[in-house]
DNA sequence: CTTTGTGCAAATTCTTTGCACCAAA
DNA sequence: TTTGGTGCAAAGAATTTGCACAAAG
C-alpha cells in the first residue's frame, strides 16, 4: 500500500504523482540506502516508462523538501534514506554497503562556533570493513 | 621550509619526491580544505611541469597512507586536510567553504554494533550557511 | 637495470541541463 | 490554457586508467 508513502509526501508538501509515489514507497520499504541507479533499476521493470532523469529529479525534490536524507560518504554515489531520524552510517570500504548505526548515551555536546555559522544538519559516518570483507582484505 | 613536510611524509612511509613535498607543504600551510583542482592551480605557477594526474595520484597515496584526510561532504569535490586530528567540519550550502569545528565535552559514546563491523574512522560534518551567505539566501 | 614517479590523453561515471512533449488542474 | 511532471539526448564535471617516458637508486 502506498498510503504511507502518500501521506509522507503530502506531509512535506510534495504533490504525489505516480512516479513520486513509487519512488517514495520504494525508499520506505527498502531502507538499504540505495543509489539513484539502484532505484531506477529496481523500479524500471515495473514502470517501463520511468527514466533516470525523472529519478534524479524526484530524489532532488525529495531532498530539498527534506522528505528523505541524502547520504554522501564516498563521493562516488549519493545514497538516499527514507529514515530521517538522527542516526549515523557505516560504509564498507570494500563492498560499499551502507548500514545504520545508532549512537547511545551521547552527552550534550558544545562546540566553539567563532564564525557564527548557521548549522542546519549534522551527519556522522564511519568507514571500515564488514565482517565478510575484512577476511579478504590484506590490511 | 619543507623540512616539516618531509618529516611528515617519512613518518608515514611516503618517499618524499619533489612533487610530493610541494603538495604536502601546500596542505600543511593551507588548512583551507582545498580540492585537487585548487591544489593544482595553486602550485602550477611554481611547478609548470606539474600535471593534474600527478596531483590526484599523490593525494590518493597520501590518503591511503593516512598522511592526510579526505573530506567528502557534498559529493561534488573531495577536499583534503593535513590536520588529521579528530575534528568536525562545516560546509556552507551556498559558497561551499569548509571550516573546522571542534566539539567539546563529548561523553564516551557507545553504540550497538550488531553486525560486528570494523570501524576505521569517523567523520562528522555539519551543513548550513555562513554569515555572509545566509543574508542572501531566501530560506 | 629495475623500480618508481610522472604526464598526456582518453575513458569512465555520476549527475545535470536544455528542450520538447504530455498530463493534469 | 497554464502549470508542472516527465523523458530523451547531450553536456558537464571530477576522477581514473592505460600507457609511455623519465628519473632515481
Amino acid at each position: 500500500m502506498n498510503t504511507e508513502a502518500k501521506s509522507r509526501l503530502l506531509k512535506f508538501g510534495v504533490k504525489p504523482s505516480l512516479h513520486r509515489l513509487a519512488i517514495m514507497e520504494y525508499l520506505m520499504s527498502n531502507l538499504i540506502h540505495p543509489t539513484a541507479d539502484h532505484i531506477y533499476n529496481s523500479l524500471f521493470p515495473f514502470i517501463p516508462t520511468l527514466s533516470k532523469t525523472t529519478v534524479y529529479n524526484i530524489l532532488k525534490l525529495f531532498e530539498e523538501k527534506k522528505v528523505i536524507a541524502a547520504i554522501v560518504i564516498d563521493g562516488k554515489n549519493t545514497r538516499y534514506d527514507a529514515d530521517i531520524s538522527q542516526h549515523a552510517h557505516f560504509q564498507c570500504r570494500k563492498c560499499g554497503v551502507v548500514h545504520d548505526l545508532r549512537l547511545n548515551d551521547m552527552a550534550p555536546v558544545t562546540m566553539d562556533n567563532p564564525d557564527n555559522l548557521i548549522l542546519d544538519d549534522c551527519h556522522i559516518y564511519f568507514r571500515g570493513y564488514c565482517p565478510d570483507c575484512v577476511k579478504s582484505v590484506s590490511r
